[in-house]
DNA sequence: TTAAACTATTACGTTGCGTCAATGTCAATG
DNA sequence: CATTGACATTGACGCAACGTAATAGTTTAA
């Protein structure tokens, strides 16, 4: 019943690293070192390692499963509440990411779909035959057909909706910033109306607004030229325009 | 228009050391650096870190973002949406690992509540002082008051409800456990029908059964006194038992 | 006997900085 | 003018959990 490395990883499924690792931060010693120096796990080690690999699967740090082994009272019950405690939050706060993320593309892609429809559609093909080149399979697999199907209508579907709203929100905007930049002054009252009236615009795709990724927005469109030669057909060099103004009405 | 680093840094709100690892991993560097070494930043630098952090703040690896930066094509809304889809992985995992420790989190209390509903009851309200202590005001702030309290009643609630039908089957289980450690084979018919009991008692609480969850679970019964002296009622040795049968059940 | 298979230690790489440590520079004050 | 305090520089370690060599000694099977 005595185990070299390779053996016990063989037995639990991990690497002989794993086990030298839990060894080296005193996670998991050998039983003994044999004379010619290869460590020699035996049956309380397997144990061990399995109540290891338990918590381990759950998402517990190596630390922590340290710190639930050497506690006095041995309570893995309440080591796993407190655990579950830190994934709720990490749940929370991956969900507040996608969220914005999702916001965003919306946004971007509401931009394109306002500047040129024909460009947009070839670029969402694009999108969605590079996804599934890339994920296709895969992602079909894990979500199923109609999932995939879903996200990618979801977009064309939602501007064919409030296509009528948007346009006339779009001329606005349009028309002010047309008129701003022959002023030439981001600070002027029409461009900071102008800022207003694109921030609107983004409400209308964001379901909450902030500054910092309206700023982020308005940069982008200076370095993606897809965006940047939209604006360029309102008006020359408005996509700077844009940004700087944006930069004064969020400040 | 120019700036050292920790002007930027303020500008920005990040560190300096954070601009200076920027600058290192080629990510933002310098417009400039003056005579006497110092870096200096223009209004350029200034626009390029916003869009870095525009994105690292939609969770973006540094790396991804330098990538975006350099593709010759600069597609930020084809970069999100790739980003998008590993978040959306990411969650997957993470509410896969979420329910995992529910339910293991749940059978456990079943568990206990089985052997000793007193001592149980003491142990979730010193459970609940703990929380309180620890984190209770901050997870009222967060969660509400309601979503406290609901999770903390929630076990007490399942096991009123269903009780009858699992005193039953720990009943049988008990018996059969207690011949089968008289018997002394952990690999003996007996055992393994023990072992098979022991499985559908879980199965009351978990809705996934899997054998590593079952293995490493019995295994913690013999590290946790709480489980351990109930098994010890049964039988002598019992959950040492327990554990070697199922080790054997589930190979 | 020799080569294959297994063991060991050492140490760098990963991600995004925080945090010293040692040292140099600049602006203002006594 | 010298000192002081604020700000700048370059290292370099540390974190988490190993993967991945590189180098060298040991055991085992052909």
């Amino acid at each position: 019943m005595e185990y070299t490395v390779n053996k016990l990883a063989k037995l639990a499924g991990v690497s002989s690293r794993t086990l030298r690792y839990y060894d080296e931060i005193g996670l998991l010693s050998p039983k003994r070192i044999s004379s010619n120096g290869y460590r020699i796990y035996g049956r309380n080690e397997v144990d061990r390692l399995q109540q290891i690999l338990f918590y381990r699967e759950l998402g517990v740090s190596l630390d922590e499963i340290g710190r639930i082994f050497s506690a006095k009272d041995f309570d893995g019950l309440s080591a796993l509440q407190n655990h579950l405690t830190g994934l709720l939050e990490r749940r929370e706060q991956l969900e507040l990411l996608i969220a914005n993320v999702e916001k965003t593309i919306k946004a971007m892609k509401g931009e394109m779909i306002m500047s040129d429809k024909e460009k947009f559609e070839g670029f969402l093909k694009k999108m969605v035959d590079d996804n599934e080149r890339l994920y296709g399979e895969e992602v079909r697999e894990k979500y199923g057909e109609e999932a995939v199907n879903r996200s990618n209508e979801k977009v064309l579907h939602m501007s064919s909706e409030q296509y009528a709203e948007l346009e006339k929100l779009t001329e606005e905007l349009n028309e002010t910033l047309k008129k701003a930049v022959e002023q030439g002054d981001p600070s002027s009252e029409l461009a900071q109306k102008a800022c207003d009236l694109h921030r609107r615009w983004l409400c209308f795709y964001w379901d909450k607004y902030t500054k910092e990724a309206h700023i982020g927005l308005t940069q982008m469109y200076v370095y993606d030229s897809r965006f940047t030669e939209y604006y360029e057909k309102i008006a020359p060099g408005c996509a700077a325009f844009l940004r700087d103004a944006v930069a004064i009405y969020c400040k």
